[in-house]
DNA sequence: ACCTGAACACCGTTCAAGT
DNA sequence: ACCTGAACACCGTTCAAGT
């Protein structure tokens, strides 16, 4: 009944895996844990940086190699990471999008993003607007894709459809980016 | 002390944009109103339901006429008038988003997207994907904006390079729907 | 039709005190 | 360093009853 910083982050993301983020409250998660809600506040300012710590958390997990080499395919490559780790978790676009929201973390992607449209010539403007475009694509489709498989009991039915049209909007923007990019340098 | 619906509504509309949406309660107001919380249950389900009138609401108040003749220039209107009518209240973006994500109401943008995406020559898919792609771009980028302005005391410092930032994203959208609308047919 | 009063089952957070 | 126990100041919602 000692926890670690890291115990509670880990415990926080089953908790909100089995039950969602409506029953991750402080006072669940510390009779989760076996303690008093108010030890909780021994690891953690409040119930937004313990929620902050899971979206990192989430993100961390669903963390894999990047292997493209033009710039559209490694935007393809975050952006599909990203989308990928959120639904792995319930409610994990939800969490994600919030804490991002917020300002409190979650921030990795929108900073690589910013990199490698940056890196492949863009302003930094552009690069700028770009990257929270893309940002705002993926949170947004994904939290109503997520929305719509949990409200469906059965919501693996079409899941190649669905996945194409992450990929149809995903192209709406990078090609909307190229249209920019090329304007300005030619690689 | 004998209240419509309509009434309600008009209330919470200035309790949000007075205090924000934290400080829009059942109780709050109730209290406001001069009745007890319960009372409001008379004329709404629940919160949330409440909450997508409000939406609905702050939406119908910014309604203006459409003047352009293109497609694409009637996607800038729609997207514009959604933005300046979320900015009209506080937190504004946050409420008209969740009740959107919620699929409790906010729906008109993105039905008019979608029409005139597709009276525009889309496919059905390219339609749906696009409108709501277009849609997420304008969730996002108002609600971080919103964010902005409301955390700086002084908001109002760049207010045209915002704008344009918001023109500039819209743009990336919008070229990458340009290409795929030409691809289909010729206006 | 619209509202009261009281209750139910919760929240996040603080803080003195313990080990 | 990590936790307890008790309290504070709230929530949304229900429901019998009133006018």
């Amino acid at each position: 009944m000692r926890y670690h910083r890291s115990d509670v982050v880990e415990r926080a993301v089953e908790v909100l895996d089995a039950y969602g983020l409506a029953s991750l409250t402080m006072r669940r998660l510390g009779a989760e844990l076996g303690v008093q809600p108010s030890a909780l506040y021994h690891h953690f300012l409040n119930k937004q940086t313990l929620l902050a710590a899971v979206a990192d958390e989430i993100l961390a997990r669903g963390r894999r190699p990047r292997t493209a080499s033009s710039w559209d395919g490694l935007v393809a490559e975050v952006c599909r990471e990203l989308r990928d780790s959120m639904l792995a978790y319930r409610d994990g676009s939800d969490v994600v999008a919030t804490v991002y929201a917020f300002g409190l973390g979650a921030a990795g992607p929108v900073e690589e993003l910013t990199e490698v449209l940056a890196d492949a010539g863009c302003s930094d403007e552009l690069a700028a607007v770009g990257s929270r475009t893309l940002l705002h694509f993926v949170f947004g489709h994904t939290y109503e894709e997520q929305t719509a498989l949990q409200a469906n009991s059965v919501g693996a039915i079409d899941l190649p459809a669905r996945s194409s049209q992450f990929d149809l909007g995903l192209a709406l923007v990078v090609d909307g980016l190229r249209a920019r990019v090329g304007a300005t340098v030619r690689v």
